[in-house]
DNA sequence: GCGTTCCGAGACGGCCCCGTCTCGTATTGG
DNA sequence: CCAATACGAGACGGGGCCGTCTCGGAACGC
């Protein structure tokens, strides 16, 4: 977390409340759960729904960006080491985080919404791709470097193509296709069909 | 096109200037290319953009979404009837008019920006998505269906899923990953990969 | 030439937002 | 109790945009 501004040593006065920074960041997702575009939100507006002072948002962020990221950041589950048995297990795992993620009651539109207009914002596309997704990717390059060690996975295919071959067609569904079917066993599908393209031909 | 209320008889007085139409939409596709949210965008920057009246914008569109309709629009190029020999290269067909597209001067930057925050917009993405897309998808579709009727794909799988498992890796591309390589090969590798992973077990 | 509609420019009142600042009050450490 | 900082509320000047309306002038059909 970012934890606004808590410099270290003990400072005198009230201490910053808590409630209030859970309340602000709430308030956000509140509004974007609602159908709110980024472009439409305004600090005015977030400190009014979350019943506090502007002052005490501009306290904690600089600005709206600021305080997007840190609101982006309030979605994210920890990210499981997948370390499976199989690859094919490994990828299943990642692509069905994806998909729970897409599912998930206020990540649905929520985040859906937020990433589609964050990369408005090329800073805090960046900001967000720089924190968050390039874990994520570095994970599933990892799992696909060790199918193509295993000889599970043809060894001549670019990483970069071959992870999204598996990510595309997930996150085309998550992403783009509005509120249309996530269903049960999607990540398991995806995987073993492109699984059976991109292993070693016999 | 939509050319805005020409109402087919013949109205007296001055008519519309063409050239007004086109510095308008013009005007929305240069901030947009320079990196403007649509968000930002208002009529009447637009309108001072484009070296016009507001008044001469208002009298051909409601509202900054119906421009952006056209705006859109205005990036379309017709559609290939693919209608190749083999099922493959229609697939290719396809798949590198997408990426061509991605690529096309403006649309770089630019369909990526508009596609993306457009569906923050409800309404304007159905609509995009009712006008522009859904064609697209038929045709897909269509390409898909006979390659199922020829035996080149399993007859098992689900239309829709297959349709992401081709176009997915390569919208991820278009618009997810920033300016990142759109490389010359592309759409064969894609389809060649998948198309292994579909193929009637033998 | 006349009526009509268009044109660019911009005035207009109303709205929302920005980021700062000032209230009176609450909560901490010393 | 005191100094320091926080809190909710909202005033403040400044800015941009909305959608309408009014200019004086331009371009049509008749």
């Amino acid at each position: 977390m970012t934890a606004p501004g808590y410099a270290g040593a003990r400072l005198p006065g009230r201490p910053r409340s808590a409630a209030a920074d859970a309340a602000i960041i709430e308030a956000a997702l509140r509004l974007i759960e609602e159908g709110a575009t980024i472009g439409e939100l305004s600090i005015e507006r977030i400190a009014r729904e979350a019943g506090v002072g502007k002052a005490t948002v501009y306290r904690r962020w600089s600005g709206k960006e600021a305080l997007m990221i840190d609101v982006m950041r309030s979605l994210e589950e920890p990210n499981p080491r997948p370390a499976g048995a199989s690859v094919r297990d490994d990828l299943v795992t990642l692509l069905e985080l994806m998909r729970r993620r897409g599912l998930a009651k206020r990540n649905s539109a929520l985040l859906r919404t937020v990433v589609t207009q964050m990369h408005a914002n090329q800073e805090l596309w960046r900001a967000y791709d720089a924190h968050v997704i390039a874990a994520r990717r570095e994970m599933l390059y990892e799992v696909l470097r060790r199918g193509m060690a295993r000889g599970e996975i043809r060894g001549d295919l670019d990483l970069e193509l071959l992870a999204d071959l598996f990510t595309g067609p997930m996150l085309s569904r998550v992403i783009l296709h509005e509120w249309k079917a996530l269903p049960e066993g999607l990540a398991e599908t995806i995987v073993d069909t492109v699984l059976e393209g991109v292993r070693p031909r016999p």
